[in-house]
DNA sequence: CTGAAAGCGCTAACAT
DNA sequence: ATGTTAGCGCTTTCAG
């Protein structure tokens, strides 16, 4: 059961290493019949390339690390799928990495990542300003990639969905179906989606006064339903959270004090995660573009690793999309407060 | 920025490579002052160590590899944060791969690991006959860990939770609470907790005839809404459901038939998924010990990687928790039929 | 088109 | 206690 080596390959097939390795690798041009009896001899003898040997010698591992702030957030898994799918689909392995939303976690993951030679990095920052020490590091070393959330202006490449236009897709539906006193229940921090989504509220908000009515937490459902004690007295007929996981939380509280949901308040989420579709009534969000994110992640990092590395770092903002449940359907005359009959 | 190498730091400290090396490596005894100057040096430099050139030299790459059946499966993510974590701690890095239940997938990712020399594998296999060849393969080769499914008697090392244990708490809890007909909406297929969960009802129901109470499907929550109708006209008073997706599926339908739940329908899962605790009433559900199981695996590692290899296959069962909730609540006068008035 | 040979960076004998 | 040296398996000049 010991590794089978190019030698032991050239051995059977009476030719050289190097002949070996150039059929293998189809590097040079090599004679047909030659081509066929090193690979025949190969497939005989089950030769397995020494990827740490190749690594060692050329300059890839054909390795690519993924630093992920919360593997348990429910919005990752799917992107994980996507992401370790195209990179297998070009031939690298994934070097998985979470950080429990620590910046210091995630920075000595990044150095062991790069001193065991990855070939690029794929991270999704868990903060937006202490994280960047280690990102900006990192990336003056390896291609790499921000993914979902960002890291301040020109740190690197970044592909993450449009949080503004999200908001506005949101705030644009629950103006059209009369809501009018809605408030937004958001993320505190520098993670930058929260503070995206926060600002695109704000600034997409009905009337002046509406930008004030945002209370802020955490991304997590005691958030959501701690949320809805805050905001109770001011009966808003809508409830814009900056997640899913907020989301829930709220409708289950809102539904506990007695509110009917959506007649008396509509609550929207955001990213649809799978649990989104599967509360009575499912919650309305903005779906994030899983598929294409990890696509144009994959595509960004393929251009750096065989393109010039020194090209200017490019942001891209992929187009979400609204996804309409029970949670923001038709709401019942105004002004009849939370608990009154329809 | 070109890389640091051990010559480098060599020279800077006035001393040969072989001793950077055991210094930085502690393998050895070196004087003091000389280790002092050494660590100053490689500081001073930045020095990183090679892992290829490491790998290439020595035989362990330090990399673990993580073979899932779909990370999308909500039970997973925690999983992974404890192995991932654990593995970090004993400063492994780990790779993941995904196989979208495709055996075929899953061999493929196994060879393509093993071929980047991992020091071990953990493995969820996706189907207990169809995963069992590859597996074997591979554990003949490194040491192996089977993760909550088995793969068939004697092949790996393996930890999972025990599922009949599980099962008999669902049961008594039901019995106890005076439930009487008892359905279990479970999985087909393979899979090895597919498989022990649906004997471990039939060897546990209530009385000869219970056995045979029961339909089959997936691990989903569609298949938990398509079950519902399935039993609906059998008035059942209770779903056993194989895990909390088919729960969440069969608790929606059966609210949207008008059926209360628990007052006419108990419904209980089991893995306890965030998603268990977040529906209305909650799912009552069996909780797998998923840091135990982590710990159970990692051990088992390192006794494999730093103990003899040949040592016999042991399997650990891990004792489950029954976790009550909202949906396995009191049931109201029985044969008063699911629509009936309290 | 093929072979011989030089290392990639590191560790582990073997010397001193 | 430290230095010297021989490779690990592979790719890639450089010759032929």
């Amino acid at each position: 059961m010991a590794d089978v080596t190019l030698r032991d390959v050239a051995r059977a097939c009476g030719c050289s290493v190097a002949t070996v390795s150039r059929v293998l690798a189809g590097t040079r041009p090599v004679g047909a019949e030659t081509a066929r009896r090193v690979r025949e001899a190969a497939a005989a003898l089950g030769y397995r390339p020494n990827h740490a040997a190749r690594a060692l010698r050329g300059r890839a591992t054909g390795t690519v690390g993924l630093v992920l702030p919360q593997i348990t957030n429910p919005f990752y898994p799917a992107l994980v799928r996507a992401l370790t799918h195209a990179l297998h689909a070009g031939g690298r392995a994934v070097l998985l990495a979470d950080c429990d939303d620590d910046p210091a976690a995630e920075a000595r993951h990044i150095d062991d990542l790069l001193s065991r030679r990855v070939d690029a990095l794929l991270v999704v920052p868990a903060d937006e300003r202490r994280s960047r020490e280690a990102v900006a590091a990192a990336a003056a070393r390896v291609p790499l990639v921000l993914l979902d959330r960002g890291c301040g202006p020109g740190v690197a490449d970044s592909v993450a969905v449009d949080n503004a236009a999200g908001m506005a897709l949101v705030l644009d539906h629950l103006a059209a179906a009369g809501r009018r006193r809605v408030w937004f229940v958001g993320a505190g921090g520098t993670a930058s989606a929260a503070a995206e989504r926060r600002a695109a509220f704000a600034a997409g908000a009905l009337g002046a006064e509406a930008a004030g009515r945002a209370v802020l937490g955490d991304f997590s459902v005691a958030w959501g339903r701690a949320a809805v004690d805050r905001v109770w007295d001011e009966r808003p007929d809508a409830l814009v959270c900056a997640n899913d996981l907020i989301a829930i939380g709220a409708l289950q509280r809102l539904q506990e004090r007695g509110a009917d949901v959506p007649g008396d308040v509509a609550v929207t989420g955001f990213d649809d995660i799978p649990m989104a579709a599967l509360s009575a009534p499912g919650v309305t969000t903005v779906r994030q573009p899983v598929a294409e994110l990890a696509a144009e992640a994959t595509r960004l990092l393929a251009r750096r690793l065989d393109g010039d590395a020194a090209r200017p770092s490019r942001t891209i903002r992929l187009a979400p999309e609204l996804v309409v449940r029970g949670s923001s359907g038709p709401c019942r005359a105004r002004h009849t407060g939370a608990d009154a009959a329809p």
